[in-house]
DNA sequence: CGGATTTTCTTATCACGTTAAGCAAATCTT
DNA sequence: AAGATTTGCTTAACGTGATAAGAAAATCCG
């Protein structure tokens, strides 16, 4: 009696591809926007962490930005480029660096606040506060499971 | 009365990054099956649709894999290499073609059932079906929202 | 101390994401 | 039917995603 289900899950109820459709949706607006101010969406979420953080080194921005080191390698260059963060080498451990957000990075987001909240409304008044807070935190409780347990 | 949030949304309630932790989680196993079968997650996507659905051309298999046409023009060429897909000339349509999974290609998603099946189980034992599926419809239900309406 | 291991970051490679531009076939317009 | 527009797909260019490999500094350990 375990062979009643022998076809793939659907992908209309797949999680990936659900997860994948709901992020282009929200992300859409937001990466024209950052079109229009010269950072792509990778360096703006750099920016917002640093702005959140303060001084933070590569590994560190990494892991809140939700990016891999190599991706990130090439962004902070970038971003050294556009004169948006600095480096400074770490005072005791040579391997590491110290990235700093300048003024001209804090201005960019300063300069994008008001379309960023106008999306925030947007969902809010279509989806309703309170599903949306539900969805973040199915979101959270998804992402803090670790594998292994329950198999 | 209204600069009372001056401050950009905290990373930890942004949905974006939320969605893209939460895919990576339940990617990162994936991913890991699909190149042991020599696959990228999005050609598996395409295959997987083309089983669901039979007989598609590019724009259908865009829409319905979440891809975008340059993406898969790539995507399909390799899969043609790989013997996973043919390609027929629309009969009265120049423009278009018809996409048709092999039986090779089949075979691969018939390899990688079980490994599949059993990260769906693993899902519904650590987070709980019901908030699976709820997690579903809010996802399905952000991805149906359209702009223009309640700003 | 000194070799082995680990940590931190970079480089390299290939595939994909995104935007724009290009081209051929179909459709619309008059 | 001829020209303009639209549709379907491809190509190009650049940045990122993902894996592996490399290099330098710190740490571990006998």
């Amino acid at each position: 009696m375990e062979t009643e289900a022998t076809l793939p899950p659907l992908t209309h109820r797949s999680l990936p591809i659900a997860l994948l459709r709901a992020r282009e949706k929200v992300m859409g607006p937001i990466r024209q926007m950052l079109a229009d101010a010269g950072v792509t969406e990778q360096q703006w979420r750099v920016l917002r962490v640093l702005e959140e953080r303060g001084v933070l080194d590569p590994t560190e921005i990494a892991e809140h930005s939700c990016l891999l080191l190599p991706s990130l390698t090439r962004i902070l260059q970038t971003l050294q480029g556009k004169g948006m963060i600095t480096r400074k080498p770490h005072p005791t451990d040579r391997r590491k660096q110290q990235i700093r957000i300048t003024d001209a990075g804090r201005q960019l987001i300063l300069d994008n606040l008001q379309e960023s909240r106008r999306l925030n409304a947007w969902l809010k008044n279509n989806m309703g506060e309170e599903k949306l807070e539900l969805l973040l935190d199915l979101l959270n409780e998804l992402d803090g499971l670790e594998r292994g347990e329950g198999e």
